[in-house]
DNA sequence: CCAAAAGTGTTCTTTATACACCCATGT
DNA sequence: ACATGGGTGTATAAAGAACACTTTTGG
């Protein structure tokens, strides 16, 4: 007897696969697992796994994420699904892909490890993944599908802020639009449009209130031992957020 | 014996559902069919069914949707799963999500019927539908997900002239993305944003050229037998767009 | 003539873009 | 002092919003 399920009609596998972004203050990096065996043994893959009958496909990503990297608590959004006929040598399988954003203390903490499946864990730049390097499986076409789900949700939602920690610059918090949406930003502009222009900030006071202000505030610290001027921490700020959406939404792009 | 094809885990069983958005020249609607089988017998569906081992899930909905209502040749984009446990009665079902549009001309169609699973079909509104119709299995979620889904991709991709016929009034187009967008529109701006600005138009042959310019051409043709200044027909202009496109961004928004 | 809806113009506010300038730090 | 990057100011262009005006049809 091949096994203890039987279906009238044949039925694929189903399962999930996660793409965690994580930013190091420098570079959007994608964690991959090395896979323990066959097929693709060896090879680099995103964490992921066979759903159980009895949990959600949300539950399934959370659980699989957390078997084979430890990582917890972090949020997961669903990007698509792969369905191709060809694409496990082993038998039908379709996957859901899940994308979730880690700051760059969760990605130096040390409760990401290699799980029961992996040989290890390593983190790859984003921009190497979409250029061309190998993975197993069709996991290159999760990573472009959630790289691209990640960017459309950059204009509509502030998302940007989980891939930092609490407290963070400007300066990183423009790497993250900029890689994200490749391209390049003013300096100048970026910083007005995040912590809002202080010039437009005075015509508020005389006038009834316009528009514009930022959605950061400053903590009143400032990055230590630079080599130069040093750049203030900021913190996102809801609540200031949340007002700005009441009167109109929002708008995070350019 | 239960049935010929055996697993070593269980599966779920994988099914696709379309949520086909079609415009009246009036109102966005949605096409349920009504079931002739339990569960949910006699209640409204959206066209659906599992997937053969054999085809991808865009493939599934494509098939589907033509058995069941005769619709083809309309393109159909993801939008989500459902997962949850006890969604169906009969067995652990996960179920992806697609959308497709629909035309005046394309809903009038005498190519649309009720297949076998269905008893007969319908066009119900969309806003009657998110505003609690009953429906069977959790098919209301999956027009909400599908009707987010539409709404979102409105402001990146020129998607609003799928639900349109190749000649359109302004008009509709703006109802159309009054309804998506769930907000009104000066219909003398819309108008602009959508053909140009006339004003700005004099000055660009003045100056180098700036920017504005719409993304519809007028065809020359009005309406007939109106009781009140004829509308104009206008088409979407790929060309004007992709050049738009070329030069920077084109915000179908506001 | 009037009503109704289409289409154009005009003005003002808000954003976007470019770029010049000043500031604070380590060497 | 100066190199380096952080932060502010200012001017211009483009886009958005509001609303008045004009046009074309049927009655």
């Amino acid at each position: 007897m091949e096994g203890s399920y039987n279906y009238k009609y044949p039925r694929p596998a189903l399962t999930t696969d996660c793409v965690i972004f994580g930013f190091d203050g420098d570079k959007v990096k994608v964690l991959f697992v090395k896979r323990r065996d066959e097929p693709f043994k060896g090879k680099l893959a995103l964490p992921g796994g066979f759903m159980e009958i009895g949990e959600t496909l949300e539950e399934c990503a959370k659980r699989e994420l957390v078997e084979e990297t430890g990582i917890e608590g972090i949020k997961l959004r669903e990007s698509g699904t792969l369905s191709d006929v060809e694409r496990d040598p082993r038998t039908r399988v379709v996957s859901v892909v899940y994308y979730g954003l880690m700051s760059p203390n969760g990605m130096m903490s040390e409760d990401i490890v290699a799980g029961s499946d992996a040989e290890s864990f390593k983190w790859i730049d984003v921009n190497d993944v979409l250029s061309g390097t190998k993975l197993a499986f069709d996991h290159e076409k999760a990573v472009r599908m959630a790289f691209k789900s990640l960017s459309d949700s950059l204009n509509r939602e502030p998302v940007a802020f989980e891939l930092l920690d609490e407290r963070f610059t400007i300066k990183q918090l423009q790497r993250i639009y900029e890689i994200l949406l490749d391209r390049t930003f003013d300096r100048a502009n970026f910083h007005k449009k995040m912590v809002g222009d202080p010039a437009s900030a005075k015509k508020l006071k005389k006038n009834g209130r316009k528009k514009n202000t930022g959605i950061l505030t400053d903590t009143g610290e400032v990055m230590k031992e630079t080599k130069h001027k040093p750049a203030k921490y900021y913190v996102f700020d809801w609540q200031k957020y949340k007002d700005l959406m009441e009167i109109e939404d929002f708008n995070f792009g350019f």
